[in-house]
DNA sequence: CTGACGGGTGTTATCGCTAACATCATCGGT
DNA sequence: ACCGATGATGTTAGCGATAACACCCGTCAG
């Protein structure tokens, strides 16, 4: 009954216990230098007996800030988005700020737009999207400039902030890594064209070959699922001269595994494979793969920062960076027979 | 300049434009009946021009309630727990309901509180959490009574208000597509033992050897990863009696997989597999797994309306939903040698 | 000795909204 | 023709915090 009635304590009660000034315990709360570490610790006891929490819509409403941070995802379990996604809430609690997640169904211009209303409704400091094709990163032309915003995995030819794997770094790496091998040249399985992992990926691949004066072989293009690396893969299995893939995405390359294991092309005897991601389970695949592996964590930390210095400066510090990932050598990989 | 100066628009300001008071305003925000239709229109005429949007902390200080929903979930990409989270995102933000979401690297006692405590600061309406083992569970009896919660894939024996993938419908299932298809008996590796998706695995498998009359073998435990699966492979494999094998979820079949192609058993011809959870690839694993496919966007959604009834009712509503999950089949199931 | 300075504190106004009450037509029933 | 009910609107008082300013009191330079 009580327990109903009464309403949480407020920052008067905390006054009215500690015997000073609702002032006061604000000063308190904000760690203003000019309060007397008497007075300071009467006022954390009293915050400690009454059980006292801030009530945030107050503050929000006279300062104008809240310490809410939005995230625009696509309504997708696929790896890479969903352990960024995971990797920046970790960090965006650990600073203090609270992350509210808008999810679209499919990332078109008119769904992000929404999200991103959404989340001015809700007046969030800043603004995350993770806008990994074009049509999502067309839609952040919508978005007002004065709102603090990044992007992740974004188009590297817009200058909004951009944090991003670095694709290309990758890709030139697990190609290289094929090349010296002994391979002749390296076949590429894409992700989805518009995307801008795959197409940094894709232009990585081919920038090794050209280094090593490798021919480079047609692209052949997916999306990202096991199921069309698969059926690429049943292409690829029936060419002899395909002796070593590059799979855009450990999907892709499980897909390729398969067919090649169907058509009773070995791995890595016959055939070399390299994924991109490594997902857990890349370990186990049959063989194990050898992947190219991205700090998501990183990647998390760095969104973050960028938002906050704009946050704070207000300036629409014109930055991006980017992650190089590494190379994890398994089993999937061998010279030529 | 002028952008940086002017304050958002508030009620009045579209009150002044419209020749009503703010009241009028709030009153046709809030669909209140009493106002006349042709003021109703000269007001959102004005909130048009303007591009007014409610201040939402004004508006959470004076009703004392916010229009968000705290999830508690673990920092982890596992498949089934991602999937949750992206559906319930989802289901929310369709409700009108913004999802905060704190995350927890490990599932103890004290993260979680501290999670909940964070979503307590933010006043948020309700409280979600992803509790799928017995230390997530215990930490909710540190919640006070007075916040709606619901608990996902939690502790069937507790009385708190619980939404879940029936385990035991699956696991039952599944044992039984493996009997009927002619197997003596199932092996079962199951998910760490603590977590209540792995217990009421199973039980559902063990009943449904018992219902056939079946022998129950001795369950191998291991984790969630492929890795585990592997292990448990590697010992499966090596006794020929093993003919059936449910695993508790599709990476630990994936490793199960391995396992059985590295000792040249083949599956299904030598031994078949069943997993749980039917993840994007599953139909792309050597050989395509029969598995359990829960319906994640259906738990969502009732999770979501017990928590609103909780919300609107001030009910702790003692109910439960479980979803039935359904069996899918592909190639990693035949009847023994 | 005095006035300027600044640390510690209190007072008051204000943020943008909703709840509660007040006001004023309009209208149907007697 | 009068009256209470009802509909449409306005007025006022907070919600719980921060900002801006006022105030008191020592301390110190002139």
């Amino acid at each position: 009954m009580d327990q109903k009635t009464t309403r949480d304590p407020a920052m008067t009660d905390v006054a009215r216990l500690a015997g000073v000034s609702h002032q006061t315990v604000s000063r308190v709360l904000n760690d203003h230098p000019n309060v007397r570490e008497q007075t300071r610790l009467r006022v954390r006891a009293a915050i400690k007996e009454l059980g006292y929490r801030p009530n945030r819509a107050a503050r929000a409403l006279v300062t104008g800030k809240t310490q809410l941070i939005g995230v625009v995802a696509q309504n997708s379990t696929l790896y890479g988005p969903a352990s960024l996604l995971s990797a920046f809430e970790e960090a965006a609690g650990e600073a203090g700020f609270a992350v509210s997640v808008g999810r679209v169904k499919v990332l078109d211009r008119e769904s992000i737009a929404a999200a991103v209303e959404r989340h001015r409704d809700q007046r969030v400091a800043g603004i995350v999207v993770i806008a990994p094709n074009s049509s999502a990163a067309d839609a952040l032309a919508d978005v007002p400039a004065d709102l603090p915003l990044v992007t992740v995995d974004g188009d590297p030819d817009r200058p909004t902030p951009l944090v991003t794997v670095d694709q290309g770094v990758g890709a030139y790496d697990a190609t290289t890594h094929l090349l010296q091998a002994g391979h002749e040249t390296v076949w590429h399985v894409s992700g989805p064209t518009d995307w801008f992992d795959a197409a940094g990926r894709v232009q990585g691949w081919r920038r090794a070959l050209e280094m090593h004066n490798a021919e480079v072989p047609p692209v052949m293009a997916a999306d990202w699922s096991a199921a069309s690396g698969y059926k690429a893969g049943q292409m690829l299995a029936r060419m002899p001269e395909v002796t070593a893939v590059f799979a855009s995405n450990d999907h892709l390359a499980l897909g390729v595994l398969r067919a090649m294991h169907e058509r009773g092309r070995r791995v890595p005897h016959d055939v070399s494979v390299v994924g991109f991601d490594d997902v857990p389970e890349a370990a186990y695949f049959i063989p194990p793969l050898t992947t190219v592996r991205p700090d998501f964590a990183a990647v998390a930390r760095e969104t973050l920062g960028l938002l906050l210095e704009q946050v704070s400066e207000g300036e629409s510090a014109q930055s991006r960076r980017t992650i190089a990932p590494v190379l994890v050598q398994r089993e999937s990989v061998a010279p030529p027979a």
